[in-house]
DNA sequence: TATCTTATATCTTATATAAGACATATAAAT
DNA sequence: ATTTATATGTCTTATATAAGATATAAGATA
């Protein structure tokens, strides 16, 4: 109640961070209701509206999910809404879908220095790295290169992909406890090369998207370093800028 | 105080939609500060707090910049911030720069049935038509093809433009009473063809990023259509999925 | 009795208001 | 020139009440 701590923040922030932290702990799992207002504010001896402000912005930043009636849940990346914030592929005519995908490979590999400094690790870290295909209406359209800290990933194989029904980042929730939360994707074009042209089904030298992502999690530690080349001649790369 | 009416909306909404009504009506100019929250509280006959939250919600969307201490202000094209909301293209060594552009065309020109769709107008309806070449760090870098409803940016002549210091948006704001508050692209990849190619200095057939742009106004009005061509040799388009 | 509808209680989140703390700028006092 | 008082902003917290969801009890109807 004096001047300026220098570690000073609001009471809702620091609130927030303790959510974060059991969050983080994992004490409440992904699509889980997580205590109410009125328990938080009982639990942290603060009152429900300053526990509320700190859902508000953990709901805006997607990590929880409000319903009014029933509670908050932690939020999931099997819900719609959540799917499409990291799939930014739209049809040029058509409706939005979540399309299959092929697996080309899938195997344990070393991180190159490039991939080590994105990922906060050394280089010759081990890692997992897929690719696959993403087909969309009978079209192969995006070929993605995927590296994955072995730590974190050490059970995922070409056979636990293929046999889990729904999206990456839904597995890699359910099975490795690792929350995709953030990511940053740098675009640019590039011609296709003789491989990519062969399983994107396009001739050598057709512009492709380039699509470079890095996925952070919690702390915004970096968990995914991933390169997708798009077709764009039935599709287009949607961004609101707002 | 009684059951559904049909149109129920929170009172914080209904101010929120009057503040909105009083931007758009321009009763307050951009970069100046709005009433305080206890005269607006005042005048609309409810709590500051209910005025508060209306503003929260406002300047959420970047309609309203608050300023502890000072007030709070109608947002502007000027701020650096909002520079980079519309200009996404990032060099791939060294900070972020805002361009000095060659303008190459500026005339009148009739709407062709696409444009005119967007523009929600119809066909053959006057157009300002802009072409534009960004230039980061001497070397060219963007084409820019840019169409203006003719009723709204009935004055903007070359002179206008070139006399203008300050980003285009902020051209538009301050000369034409029009604030582009959100947009729309759609990215793909684009093989350059001989006259873009001479303009950016590479070779025919080289793989472009292709950004179309649509931007609105109040009461999301379309306002622009826009067409960028960027070479991503030395810069990448960035996103942050959030 | 069995079943369907309608209250009611009790959870939840959502909204509204008020009061005090903190930030900033300006003018008077030192 | 520097400090201090003060006016006026937004920010933070707390409290009270409304509204939505859901389970259960009460009543009506076959």
């Amino acid at each position: 109640m004096n001047s300026a701590s220098p570690t000073f923040s609001p009471l809702y922030r620091q609130i927030k961070a303790l959510i974060l932290q059991s969050l983080q702990r994992a004490e409440w799992r992904p699509g889980e209701a997580i205590p109410s207002e009125l328990e938080l504010a009982a639990h942290y001896k603060v009152s429900q509206g300053t526990v509320r402000k700190a859902i508000d912005e953990l709901s805006a930043e997607h990590l929880l999910v409000r319903r009014q009636g029933k509670g908050t849940f932690v939020a999931t990346h099997s819900e719609a809404r959540a799917q499409f914030r990291f799939l930014r592929l739209m049809p040029l005519e058509g409706e939005q879908e979540y399309p299959p995908s092929r697996l080309l490979e899938c195997r344990r590999a070393r991180a190159s220095a490039e991939i080590a400094r994105e990922l906060q690790m050394k280089a010759g870290d081990s890692l997992v790295f897929l690719r696959r295909v993403l087909i969309f209406k009978g079209e192969p359209t995006v070929i993605d290169e995927i590296s994955l800290p072995g730590s974190i990933f050490k059970g995922l194989s070409a056979a636990k992909f293929n046999e889990y029904k729904g999206s990456m980042y839904n597995l890699f929730e359910t099975e490795f406890d690792t929350r995709m939360l953030r990511a940053e994707e740098r675009i640019s074009a590039l011609a296709a090369d003789a491989e990519t042209g062969k399983l994107l089904e396009v001739s050598v030298g057709t512009p492709l998207l380039c699509v470079d992502r890095v996925s952070y999690t919690y702390g915004d530690k970096p968990v995914e370093v991933r390169r997708g080349l798009y077709r764009t001649d039935r599709h287009y790369y949607k961004n609101i800028l707002s």
